[in-house]
DNA sequence: CTCTACGAATTTTTT
DNA sequence: ATTCGTAGAG
């Protein structure tokens, strides 16, 4: 066996990690230090010098991606298909767990997964049904407040019931949400996590059995993982020295959702028997960058302590540009992005990495103007767009009638004269009588308490979907997924030009018949559940990010938790103001504005060779023009890697002509300004310094003055200190 | 049932 | 500025 093809290509951090015998790992994964390597090369590790069972071994991410990648990589460096390891993401294991264990888990055969949106749409439901006005009350609150309960492990029986009037409402919407759930036979993404812990917690004999065959076990981004996740894999691991997790708690920047770092800490407290790996060396970066990484990050509290290295030079220097406004900060952007280009590189390795959303618009615009191609990440997804829901929708109605949300959802698209007053009836009868949807609509048909019309309408709804079953029934998968589309009339539907890019819709729609069979394709048989049933789970949990168009040389464009895990050789970090980037809500709260300082440093780490960081000093906010000022973050930098620039209209132009007088101008120079100094200049008038850069005869200030603020040599300037 | 107009909200995202 | 959802008119 030759090991030295798993060894070789490691550092010494990353061989004790990968080598380690008998007990727990915690690696800490500096940005760029090779974490996927590290987690790659141990499991080879293990299978081939450790004579590990491909069987045994266990890898959670929170990604498809990334599972995808680790996989990839395993295979390549095993040179073997890896299919008997389990690798995927906590909800797709747990997904797999669930199917298999279907009944010890008291979950129906068919269960379906239902993705947020789906979710929501079925709190909003239930809130209508219980009378509560959701205007007062927001879906979205609700499902915030169940997801973190089960995020935290508890069910609504769990909670005590407290005197507080709308504590009590929160519970008793949780409940009925609890049984909506169980009597349509749906699974949200919490509900599939707490019901895969609580199968292993419940039942003993399977709890044994999955704790003996997952002989080693992997974590991907611990940092990352919640309580009833970190739960789980205890389970899985009792006291057992095989846990091997990886992670970045400088990289934690999902704290708001429930990520919870602590879990890095209760693993050392209770797996005592385990060792610590620093890996500091970074391959990605340029000293500079490091050195403005390090410099943010130091000044939280409470980290486990890393300072990441590298062996590379310093190289360019980060370059801070103040624009006037949010147009000009484009402007300077897609010029760079142009020079770049013009000296030979790819578009492609040009990132702009903002806070928010919203803040890719400009840059779109001047992209558009410069013609410059630019592809804008976490829009929606494949399965997330309304004409894929709405056929898989039909799809799920067809394998599960009692899919109320499903059927919610496509009762009346397209249109067929089904009101909202109908609806409301069946909403009312299946609340009232405990039906599904489904059955309450047949209830009514059948006790003839609809109007004429209304019946016929309904009644040819439900014939509809029986008979899309009945036609389908000795279909291939593909195929179904083609016929339901075209007779569910959503092809004619989309065919309208009324319909708002009717074209692309119908692509997508046709896309689907094509995920469809390639999913058939791809698919070994899935433990007794049908091929229909396995396409919808699969609809859910992968979002459909993988084949999105590889297209030509984009300039990309992302928000800074999408950049987390990426890397490009130039960076733009735009938008660095306080109020945006540290965000408004997190400014007052000192956890929330360590977790924004974490995710500059994941911002400035993307950077492999060039950095830049733009603020605007003003900028369109909800349509107002409001004065910005730069970044405290921006301040916390090693001034000394920064080099800063002016819009060219705002730089007064450092007279150049004349050579400086270097032994008068020593004297005065060390110590005679200060940032935040104030200052008085004859024509200026008084203002504050805002950066002193350079030195000697090069060092110039930059000076906020009441109406402007100037850049001045100050060899050249007469300015008076003001106490 | 469909269309328009008005008011309210507006960090970050995966599964 | 823009999006999104709902109320009221057509």
């Amino acid at each position: 066996m030759d090991i030295t093809k798993i060894i070789a290509p490691l550092n010494d951090a990353q061989r004790t990690a990968v080598t380690a015998s008998e007990k727990s790992m915690l690696v800490l994964a500096g940005a760029g230090s090779g974490k996927t390597r590290v987690l790659v090369h141990r499991i080879v590790w293990q299978i081939q010098v450790n004579a590990v069972s491909p069987q045994s071994i266990l890898a959670v991410t929170f990604t498809n991606k990334a599972a995808r990648e680790m996989r990839g990589r395993i295979e390549m460096l095993l040179e073997t298909n890896a299919s008997a390891m389990w690798i995927g993401t906590f909800h797709g294991i747990a997904h797999r767990l669930l199917r298999r264990h279907s009944e010890q888990a008291r979950l129906p055969k068919d269960f379906q997964v239902l993705d947020s949106n789906d979710q929501q749409r079925l709190i909003k439901r239930l809130l209508e049904d219980l009378q509560i006005d959701t205007k007062e009350l927001p879906p979205k609150e609700i499902q915030w407040f169940i997801n973190e309960q089960k995020d935290a492990g508890l069910r609504s029986k769990h909670l005590v019931d407290s005197d507080d009037k709308n504590a009590k409402r929160f519970l008793r919407i949780y409940r009925e949400y609890e049984i909506l759930c169980e009597r349509t036979g749906v699974v949200d993404f919490a509900e599939l996590l707490l019901r895969a812990y609580e199968l292993l917690h419940d039942d003993e004999h399977l709890r044994e059995q999955y704790q003996r065959r997952f002989s080693q076990i992997h974590v991907d981004e611990f940092q990352d993982t919640n309580k009833i996740q970190y739960d789980w894999l205890t389970l899985l691991s009792p006291n057992r020295d095989n846990l091997f997790v990886v992670g970045d708690d400088d990289q934690a920047i999902y704290g708001w959702r429930g990520a919870k770092i602590e879990n890095i800490y209760n693993f050392q407290k209770h797996y005592p028997n385990h060792e610590v790996v620093k890996l500091e060396q970074n391959y990605r970066s340029t000293g500079a960058i490091l050195k403005a990484a390090n410099g943010i990050i130091q000044n939280n509290q409470g980290r486990m302590g890393k300072s990441l290295w590298t062996e590379m030079a310093d190289g360019e220097k980060i370059t801070v540009y103040a624009a006037h406004d949010e147009k000009d900060e484009a402007k300077y952007v897609v010029e760079r992005i142009k020079l770049w280009v013009e000296s030979g590189n790819k578009r492609e390795q040009a990132a702009i990495l903002y806070r928010s959303n919203a803040q890719s618009r400009q840059f779109e615009e001047q992209l558009m103007l410069a013609k410059m191609p630019y592809k804008v990440y976490g829009g929606l997804r494949f399965f997330d767009r309304a004409e894929i829901k709405n056929a898989l929708a039909y799809l799920r109605l067809i394998a599960n009638r009692n899919d109320d949300a499903s059927l919610d959802r496509i009762i009346n698209t397209p249109t067929r004269g089904i009101g909202l007053k109908t609806l409301d009836a069946i909403r009312e009868v299946a609340h009232s009588r405990q039906f599904s949807l489904w059955d309450a609509a047949h209830f009514l048909i059948d006790e003839k308490i609809l109007p004429n019309r209304a019946a016929t309408a309904l009644f040819a709804f439900l014939e509809l979907i029986e008979k899309l079953e009945r036609d389908t029934a000795a279909f291939e998968l593909s195929e179904k997924v083609q016929f339901v589309i075209e007779h569910s009339g959503l092809m004619t539907f989309y065919s309208q030009d009324k319909v708002e890019k009717s074209a692309d819709k119908i692509e997508n729609l046709k896309e689907l018949i094509n995920a469809a069979a390639a999913f058939s394709f791809e698919n070994v048989e899935e433990e007794g559940l049908s091929e229909l049933a396995a396409f919808l789970s699969h609809a859910a949990l992968e979002s459909g990010e993988s084949q999105a168009d590889e297209f030509d040389d984009c300039v990309q464009l992302m928000t800074l938790h999408t950049a987390k895990g990426l890397e490009f050789p130039l960076v733009f970090l735009v938008g660095v103001e306080e109020g945006i980037f540290p965000s408004q809500q997190s400014i007052y709260d000192k956890a929330k504005l360590e977790e924004e300082r974490r995710l500059c440093y994941v911002g400035i780490t993307r950077a492999m060779q060039k950095l830049h960081i733009t603020y605007a000093d003003n900028r369109l906010l909800y349509g107002k023009s409001t004065a910005a000022s730069k970044s405290r973050f921006l301040k916390e930098l090693p001034q000394e890697l920064l080099e800063e620039v002016r819009p060219k209209r705002e730089v007064s132009r450092p007279v150049t002509t004349k050579t400086p007088n270097f032994l008068a101008f020593k004297v005065e120079s060390d110590s005679r300004y200060k940032m935040g100094q104030r200052v008085h200049h004859e024509t200026f008038g008084s203002g504050v310094i805002q950066t002193i850069e350079g030195e000697g005869a090069k060092e110039r200030i930059l000076i906020k003055f009441n109406r402007e603020s100037r850049w001045l040599m100050t060899a050249y300037t007469e300015l008076t200190v003001v106490n």
